[in-house]
RNA sequence: GGACGGUUAGCUCAGUUGGGAGAGCACCUGCCUUACAAGCAGGGGGUCGCAGGUUCGAGCCCUGCACCGUCCA
């Protein structure tokens, strides 16, 4: 139990009421599921970030709602697990520490495997220690006694355990095809890894002679230097102006190589010339056609992008050189005739940057077309995963339907190995979970296994289960898994949450989540992404040394709605700083004010103010609302509702109501005001928990309340016995008229110390709300004098005001400005005879009257009479005024 | 080329079965009022991108168009 202080300082230090609190929550356990094993488990996997080294914004707003949601759930009486854990991230992890070497003056081939993948551990524990840390700022309630890395012992079995059995059901092939080359990092990719930019280039038309010297043919390229790898010419049979040419030779410039021309179906006759030059070894497109034709496939670069002896002269130079150099020489061969600007789309390795090749490449892929057809059937059956917002879920599906094998092989050593070793002797290829120290086939002993690692995505796309145990049927795996829900951005749908999805169907039998809530990216003020080369990233933790934890929280989870992109605006921030100590100073007002109160001495039953029952009716209202909004992955409204209830209504307007008993005499009044006072701060606090674990656990410890952390307080349900309507109806008419007379008093230049006499006219509904509550409107309009009665009469010379039930006056010798008095209720009659003219418009049409909802009309007819009733009383005003 | 998102107050954005246009910030005026100047009180400000349609009624539903953005090919 922490110590219960009775006051609060006078200013909120985020710092050292962050750094206190959760080292408080993790003595506590507080965040370690499986205490309560009678409870529903309610489970959140987190979203590893990479190893690669800080926590960005983005990870603050992702994180920042998995802990809203799992801290609410907490509260709400669930065995909440937040699983954390960390992604190796293959191939930018290995070019940071690459970079780190070159600094260094070495190279990771001159380290060596071993060693150089001692050096990435280490880089890895460094980081990670970084990012727990991070996340200790960010206050997230993670389970770190579940913490895990995908490249854990566990994890890697589950690795191994999809590797083989993929395989064994043909599901995993490896195979000479095109694959995406980034020649930076030196790796295939898969084709979500590449990036298609729209690039300013050149079309290159060129003349290949026929060998026959019977003529030329053109052919076009943007990319000239493949030609010395061609292997054919190929134009479309039906195509009138090359069926002669058909079965001809051509000799391919520069090299003098001899090609066929030949007839296939895929040339698009309307494009360029007709005629297509033919490279397999380094386009998809042709590589088709060369299988078709059985065309050889010459490669003529080596893994780093620069031109091998199959290029000739070329050999050595880089291909972007070597397209110069070509495009030089054919030129003043005169082969070259034409130079034709062309805008294409140009691939890029979306870790490196660099221009991909399509390299033929021999490598593992993964057939898709049987798991995409399960999880196509999973989503259309009504055991599919539910997108939040539902638009993500067609996004998703286009994709799978779409979807190609995917290139698994990645040449780095960093990841997990493929488990895959060949026979030095025979040439078998022996797949299998346990390293197979002989040949099947021949009993060789002298096995090799594959040098390549599995791409990243292969081993998060286990995540969720991968975590929780399996492939061993772990107590945890029954328990958690599967998962409640992913929370994560649109930018990884592809690489990550359709991959859990399809490995998850089949592997577990079951989906991975029931739900995954999209959010978007985190942009700067301009709406421009954040990039380390613009400059224009924030990062969290300098946000949270500036202004704290809870108010970056409070400004990301409330600034955005599902799916939408959030603009980062200091000010931002800073108002939800502002908010964070409004409820402070809030709190510390109500502190003083219950002094020696403990938690058994609050009692709501005693006799209730208008305000008292009005705060526990809205509180009500807000306790639904947000509870509501939540269970929808609505944080933004949720947080922006219970902004208003505590600023505006709260603060507003209850703490000054309920100063009046609190600093009066009359010991009953004091004692249920203290009551409602604890009680409904209590409530609030822990609505906003969730949002700002920080400040509402600090103030929460001081409050008299029962319980040793706030983060497992119970979450509040309305109470049937707070609805009050009647409270609600008098109290606003209270703040109608209350304003009323604050601005009589600000337009009338009336100094705010000045005491002024108010009378109020009142029905007879509403004049019990006025009577109960005179001492209160004499305090928060400045008046010494009140009267209040169905039949006051208008003292000469008052400046007047209408509210609903009532007539206001206020006499004002000395400051009574007739022309002023008039504008204003000029104006007032102005805006009721337009509402007026519209309800009685709407109600005279007959359409509405028959069709709209009978309680629609009600309350229109509702509306006219209280309009009417207010328009006659501001005309007898006018013309009191008018008549003097 | 296909799909999706956006267009609402000066700025950033809410607006959920279609039923009297909202918030924060900014702006103007007055206040150190015994929780809070990171505050309090009062105030101004919008033909909801354009054009049609459905409906008694459209910011919301339908069609077309314009501009901005994203993804895919």
């Amino acid at each position: 139990m922490a110590e219960k202080k009775p006051t609060l300082p006078t200013a909120y230090h985020p710092k050292e009421a962050e750094e206190k609190w959760y080292d408080y929550w993790l003595e506590g356990g507080y965040f370690q599921a499986g205490k309560h094993p009678e409870r529903e488990p309610f489970t959140i996997v987190i979203p590893p970030p990479n190893v690669t080294g800080n926590l960005h914004i983005g990870h603050a707003l992702d994180n920042t709602i998995q802990d809203i949601l799992i801290r609410w759930k907490r509260m709400e009486g669930f065995d909440a697990l937040w699983l954390p854990g960390m992604d190796h991230a293959g191939i930018a992890t290995q070019a940071r520490v690459e970079a780190r070497l070159r600094e260094e003056g070495t190279t990771r081939h001159e380290l060596g495997r071993e060693k150089f993948l001692e050096k990435v551990w280490e880089w890895k524990e460094h980081y990670a220690q970084i990012i727990r840390n991070q996340w200790r700022k960010l206050g997230l309630s993670l389970d770190y006694s579940r913490e895990r890395f995908t490249m854990d012992e566990g994890l890697s079995e589950a690795v191994r355990q999809v590797f083989v059995r993929l395989y064994q059901k043909g599901l995993i092939y490896r195979g000479k095809y095109i694959i995406n080359w980034d020649p930076a990092a030196q790796t295939a990719l898969s084709d979500i890894e590449v990036i298609h930019k729209e690039v300013e280039g050149k079309l290159y038309h060129m003349l290949y002679p026929l060998k026959d010297g019977s003529g030329h043919i053109r052919v076009a390229t943007t990319r000239p230097e493949t030609m010395l790898g061609d292997t054919a010419v190929a134009v479309h049979p039906d195509d009138e102006r090359y069926r002669d040419l058909i079965g001809k030779t051509v000799i391919l410039p520069v090299v003098n190589r001899e090609i066929p021309i030949i007839a296939d179906h895929y040339v698009d006759p309307e494009f360029g010339s007709g005629a297509v030059k033919i490279t397999p070894a380094h386009d998809p497109n042709d590589f088709e056609m060369g299988l078709r034709h059985n065309l050889p496939q010459i490669l003529v670069m080596d893994e780093t992008g620069r031109m091998n002896t199959k290029a000739g002269p070329y050999k050595g130079l880089d291909r972007f050189k070597c397209r110069k150099q070509i495009v030089k020489d054919l030129q003043e061969a005169g082969v070259l005739i034409e130079i034709e600007n062309h805008t294409h789309s140009v691939g890029h390795s979306e870790r490196s940057g660099a221009v991909v090749e399509p390299y033929l490449s021999t490598q593992w892929f993964v057939r898709m077309k049987p798991l995409a057809e399960q999880a196509i059937r999973n989503a259309q059956s009504d055991q599919g995963v539910k997108f939040v917002p539902e638009r993500f879920e067609k996004i998703y599906l286009h994709w799978i339907e779409n979807i190609r094998d995917w290139c698994i092989s990645r040449q780095l050593w960093w990841g997990h190995r493929i488990p895959a070793w060949y026979c030095e002797k025979c040439g078998e290829v022996i797949v299998a979970t346990e390293n197979p120290t002989e040949c099947p086939k021949c009993g060789c002993c002298d096995l090799k296994q594959d040098e390549d690692v599995l791409d990243t995505w292969f081993s998060s796309g286990l995540w969720p289960f991968s975590t929780l145990g399996w492939p061993e049927e772990t107590e945890s795996f029954k328990r958690y898994y599967p998962t409640d829900v992913l929370v994560t951005g649109y930018d990884i749908i592809y690489f990550w949450v359709a991959r859990m999805i399809f490995t998850a169907l089949e592997f577990t039998d079951t989906k991975p989540f029931q739900d995954v809530l999209i959010h978007g990216l985190v942009r700067d003020s301009e709406g421009r992404k954040m990039s380390k080369s613009l400059g224009n990233g924030v990062d969290p933790m300098e946000v949270i040394d500036q202004y704290g934890a809870d108010a970056m929280r409070f400004m990301l989870s409330t600034g955005s709605t599902p799916g939408n992109d959030v603009r980062f605006h200091w000010e931002r921030v800073e108002a939800a700083r502002n908010f964070a100590n409004k409820i402070w100073n809030a709190s510390r007002f109500a502190l003083m004010h219950l002094e020696g109160v403990k938690a058994q001495d609050i009692s709501l039953e005693g006799p209730l103010s208008t305000a008292d029952r009005w705060i526990l009716h809205r509180l009500n209202e807000t306790v639904e609302h947000v509870t509501s909004r939540l269970s929808r992955y609505d944080l933004g409204d949720a947080g922006q509702v219970l902004y208003h209830f505590i600023w505006n209504e709260l603060c507003d307007w209850y703490i000054e109501f309920a100063k009046l008993p609190l600093y009066g005499e009359d010991e009953a009044a004091k004692q249920s005001t203290r009551s409602v006072l604890a009680y409904v701060l209590d409530q609030s606090l822990r609505l906003l928990h969730p949002f700002m674990p920080f400040i509402t656990e600090e103030i929460w410890q001081h409050l008299p309340v029962e319980g040793d952390s706030i983060t497992i307080a119970k979450w509040p349900s309305s109470r049937a016995a707070f609805a009050d309507s009647k409270a609600v109806h008098d109290m606003e008419v209270l703040i109608e008229t209350i304003r009323s007379v604050r601005n009589i008093r600000a337009e009338m230049d009336v100094p705010p110390k000045k005491q002024i006499d108010l009378l109020i006219r009142s029905d007879n509904e509403t004049l019990s709300a006025f009577q109960d509550n005179e001492a209160a409107i004499c305090r928060l309009c400045g008046v010494n004098r009140l009267q209040v009665g169905p039949s006051i009469d208008r003292p000469d010379r008052s400046m007047t005001a209408v509210v609903t039930g009532a007539e206001i006056f206020l006499p004002l010798e000395g400051l009574i400005d007739i022309d002023q008095t008039i504008s204003r209720l000029e104006g007032e009659l102005k805006k009721l005879d337009k509402e007026v003219e519209r309800v009685e418009k709407k109600l005279a049409n007959q359409g509405f009257i028959q069709k709209a909802p009978a309680h629609i009309v009600d309350e229109e007819r509702k509306k006219g009479q209280e309009y009417r009733d207010k328009r006659e009383k501001v005309r007898n005003r006018l013309k009191e005024l008018k008549g003097e």
